[in-house]
DNA sequence: ATGGCGCGCGCAGCGCGA
C-alpha cells in the first residue's frame, strides 16, 4: 500500500450511525479510524458488524455518554484506556499501536460554560493530557493524537469569532492548552497544507447551522514530527454531513505515505 | 435570535452536546 490514510469522526451515536461509517469505511477504504461518542456500553459495541466490514476494532465505552474506539484494517495492539494516573469514569481515552504508529484517540470535555464545573474538569483534564504525552511521544516517535478535541484553536476556525467571545471551545485557557500541545512537537496536521477559509468539522444541528455553513474546527489530528514528514494530505469530508440523520460532527482524514 | 436539533433514557420530559 503507498499510502495510509488515517481518521477521525465524532460519529454522536455509534447505534444510530453504524450505517454511515460501514457506508464510509466501504467508499473510502480508510486505514484507521478514531470514533468518538460511541454512547454505548462494551456490551453493546457492534464488533461483529465492524469485524465483517474486514476491520479490528478496540474499544471503550459507557452508556449514554462519551465513548471512544478505534477501527482498523490491520492489528491493534498494546490498547490502553484513560490517562495513567487520571482518575476519570468518563470514556474519553483509548490508545493503540497500529501499523508502527501509536494512535491515541480523545474526546476532549465540552466545558459547558467558562463558570461551570465541568470547564474547570476541562482544562484539569487537558493538563493531565498534556503531561501524559509528553511521556509518550518520547516513548513513540510515531505518534499521531486525534479526535474531537472541543477548542477551535484560532479566530479563523471560527464562522463568527465575536460571537463566541466568552465561550468554551475558543477561551484562551484551552487554546493555551492546544498550543502546550503543538510546543512539544506536535503539529496541526491540518495547517500543514494549503486549506480553503471556513474548513470546519461541526455545525449546530440547530438554526440550519449546517445549510449556512456556520461551523466550527474541533476535530484535529496531530501528528508527531516523524508522523507529519509523511503527511501528504488532510481534508475534511463533508460527504456524510448531507447524509440524512447524520453526526453533528464530519471525518478528518489525513494521508499519509507507507513508512 | 435569548432558541432552534438530535441523542439517550424510557415512556414524559429532561440533561447534555457545542
Amino acid at each position: 500500500m503507498a499510502y495510509m490514510k488515517i481518521a477521525t469522526w465524532n460519529v454522536n451515536s455509534l447505534k444510530v450511525r453504524l450505517p454511515h461509517l460501514l457506508d464510509w469505511l466501504a467508499a473510502t477504504r480508510i486505514d484507521v479510524v478514531c470514533l468518538q461518542e460511541t454512547k454505548q456500553d462494551d456490551t453493546k459495541f457492534p464488533r461483529e458488524e465492524i469485524e465483517a466490514a474486514g476491520y479490528r476494532v478496540a474499544f471503550s465505552g459507557q452508556k449514554t455518554y462519551n465513548g471512544v474506539a478505534i477501527v482498523s484494517r490491520t492489528p491493534l495492539s498494546d490498547v490502553q484506556a484513560g490517562i495513567p494516573g487520571f482518575e476519570d469514569e468518563q470514556r474519553r481515552v483509548l490508545a493503540a499501536t497500529v501499523g508502527g504508529m501509536r494512535v491515541v484517540c480523545v474526546y476532549i470535555p465540552n466545558g459547558q460554560s467558562l463558570d461551570s464545573d465541568k470547564y474547570r474538569y476541562k482544562l484539569r483534564w487537558l493538563k493531565a493530557l498534556n503531561a501524559w504525552l509528553r511521556e509518550e511521544l518520547m516513548r513513540y516517535p510515531a505518534l499521531v493524537l486525534l479526535g474531537d478535541y472541543n477548542i477551535a484553536p484560532e479566530d479563523r476556525d471560527v464562522y463568527d469569532p465575536a460571537a463566541w467571545v466568552g465561550s468554551v471551545l475558543v477561551s484562551e485557557a484551552e487554546r493555551e492548552q492546544f498550543r502546550a500541545l503543538l510546543d512539544m512537537g506536535l503539529r496541526d496536521s491540518f495547517r500543514l497544507f494549503e486549506q480553503p477559509e471556513k474548513s470546519f468539522t461541526w455545525w449546530d444541528y440547530r438554526a440550519a447551522g449546517f445549510r449556512r455553513d456556520l461551523g466550527l474546527r474541533i476535530d484535529h489530528i496531530l501528528l508527531s514530527p516523524q508522523l507529519a514528514n509523511r503527511c501528504v494530505a488532510v481534508d475534511i469530508d463533508r460527504g456524510p454531513r448531507k447524509l440524512e440523520r447524520p453526526s453533528d460532527h464530519t471525518p478528518v482524514v489525513a494521508t499519509l505515505t507507507a513508512p
